[in-house]
RNA sequence: GGUCCUGUGGCCGAGAGGCUAGGCACCGGUCUGCAAAACCGUCUACAGCGGUUCGAAUCCGCUCGGGACCUCCA
């Protein structure tokens, strides 16, 4: 089956059709988290929406090499003048050593990753593994004569990059606008330019982190390090470049700046910003409190939320959104969803069970085929859960006696809807890992209530039916008999 | 203040000049001992005001509301 991907392109603003640089294979690469605290979940959002992506990409055949960094050394900021070592501050307050803190953290995102159902990228670079390769960046923006070197820090010439290059090109910012913005903040600067930025900052005695390099002890800049580690990894062309919406400035643009100072040209084809997840109409944002552990919600100690939710229910809840728009959970979102999710779980699973006629009563070939056309538009999931849904009712009424299906056509159709639903959006049936266990004792009190509604019990038959609803069991009467779940 | 995005039915969310997604909820009905599930049906929205057009939720302008970025941020 042929298949027209298109991708929107930031740095275009446009739908274009994906055409990987080598043939059948994709290098992607994506910010990841910053671990000097556990990733709310907002960070996982973007993960997840990436998740997405990678997911559809190999669904397509491609081979693809998915880098995602993982950022474990302080970055510095210079908006007042003043040094601000994120990782290094949480670290002193907790007594306890830098790396230290990462590597908790690193583990509980591991951990996430595999509730959240993520795919693990092909490499995971950490900025403190890869010092030297930044160094070796930044050693070649100086010889193009895009960087200088002052008290031992070294900065971007923003100035001098305008020359020949174009920054801004992502962004659509303006020099001159940032310089309105901006101007106030930064008066007693070493740098030259108000727009420069820090590629070596020149230690401060309290870092817990630093480096040597030619300019003297310190450590790397905010950006740098995915220059390196892209470069690194996928050489300094590649496919695509991700990141969270609030990414694009200035982290992607000094990415672009770095990439086009030292190598001549932008390091990514295709750059794709996901959106925020918002809470009460608002960025989810650990300086707005608004914010929660993705654990939190499915172990239902958020205040947000009055009960648990599966992660994958959470995971269905974000893939109703396309990943370029912002989306609102809300308490009734994730109620919505969840019924959403355990429909869709239900007729996958009827799909096994369904009786075959000698032909369909739709068009199967074109519903199947609605999924990838979702799937295409640049990775429409919302689109796809629609077209899902259409299936499902299908699926329903085919059960139902009410439309058919030939054995070929349901062979493809629990084909494809198997690979949509758990291949590419990740999603998974509930797990339950005690139900084989469970099964014998489910058999045998099923038997006893089907004693007691022969015999019109029905005080019996109900007790056993409100006792087994308390305990989280749900059972339904057909006329093939009672199921549970 | 600058740049940009956005406003869709009770809720969440697609779409993006005519064919008016989807989920959840609600209301009728079928089925059922009753429920649940499933099925059938109902509900037909695009902030406001102007304009362009044979035709606008979709394009343009203005007004009002929400948000993002410009500082660390997924």
């Amino acid at each position: 089956m042929s298949q027209n991907l298109v991708i929107y392109n930031s740095l275009t603003g446009n739908k274009e059709i994906f055409k990987p640089i080598h043939e059948n294979r994709v290098g992607m690469y994506v910010c990841g988290p910053t671990l000097y605290s556990e990733p709310h979940m907002g960070n996982m959002r973007t993960f997840i929406n990436f998740d997405l992506v990678y997911r559809y990409l190999l669904k397509l055949g491609y081979q693809v090499k998915y880098v995602r960094n993982i950022t474990d050394a302080g970055h510095i900021t210079n908006s007042a003048g003043e040094d601000v070592d994120s990782i290094g501050k949480a670290a002193k307050l907790a007594q306890v050593q830098s790396l230290e803190i990462v590597y908790t953290f690193n583990r509980k995102f591991i951990e996430l990753q595999r509730i959240y159902n993520l795919l693990p990228p092909s490499i995971e670079p950490t900025a403190t593994q890869h010092i030297q390769e930044q160094i070796e960046v930044i050693e070649q923006l100086i010889e193009n004569g895009f960087a200088y070197v002052i008290n031992g820090s070294v900065y971007f010439d923003v100035r001098k990059y305008s020359e020949k290059f174009n920054y801004g090109i992502l962004s659509g910012r303006k020099i001159e606008e940032l310089e309105e913005a901006t101007r106030t903040l930064n008066a007693q600067d070493e740098k030259r330019f108000f727009a420069d930025f820090a590629l070596w900052k020149k230690a401060n005695p309290e870092d817990m982190q630093i480096w040597r390099s030619p300019w003297g002890d310190g450590n790397p800049g905010w950006h740098i390090e995915c220059t390196a580690m892209s470069t690194k990894y996928l050489g300094n062309k590649f496919d695509i470049h991700g990141g969270g919406m609030d990414l694009k400035f200035p982290h992607h643009e000094d990415e672009i700046a770095q990439s086009c100072g030292s190598f001549g040209h932008n390091p990514a084809n295709i750059w794709m910003h996901a959106n925020m997840l918002n809470v009460n109409g608002q960025k989810m944002s650990k300086s707005f409190g608004n914010y929660f552990l993705p654990l939190e919600i499915i172990e239902g100690t958020t205040d947000l939320f009055d009960k648990a939710y599966d992660a994958n229910v959470v995971r269905f809840f974000l893939m109703q959104a396309h990943y370029r728009s912002t989306i609102d959970l809300s308490k009734d979102a994730l109620t919505a969803a969840e019924k959403g999710y355990t429909r869709l779980m239900e007729a996958t699973s009827l799909l096994s069970k369904l009786k075959t006629q000698d032909t369909s009563s739709i068009n199967v070939a074109q519903l199947i085929q609605s999924f990838y056309n979702a799937m295409n538009d640049d990775f429409n999931a919302p689109i796809l859960v629609a077209n899902l849904f259409e299936a499902v009712s299908y699926i329903n009424k085919v059960n139902d006696n009410l439309a058919t299906i030939s054995s070929d056509d349901l062979k493809r159709l629990k084909a494809e809807m198997d690979s949509f639903v758990f291949d590419v959006l990740g999603i998974k049936a509930s797990s339950n890992n005690c139900i084989d266990r469970l099964s014998p004792v489910m058999e045998l009190i099923i038997n006893l209530r089907a004693k007691a509604r022969e015999n019109k019990d029905w005080a019996t038959s109900d007790q056993i039916r409100d006792a087994l609803s308390n305990a989280g069991i749900t059972i339904k009467d057909s006329k093939e008999g009672t199921s549970w779940s």
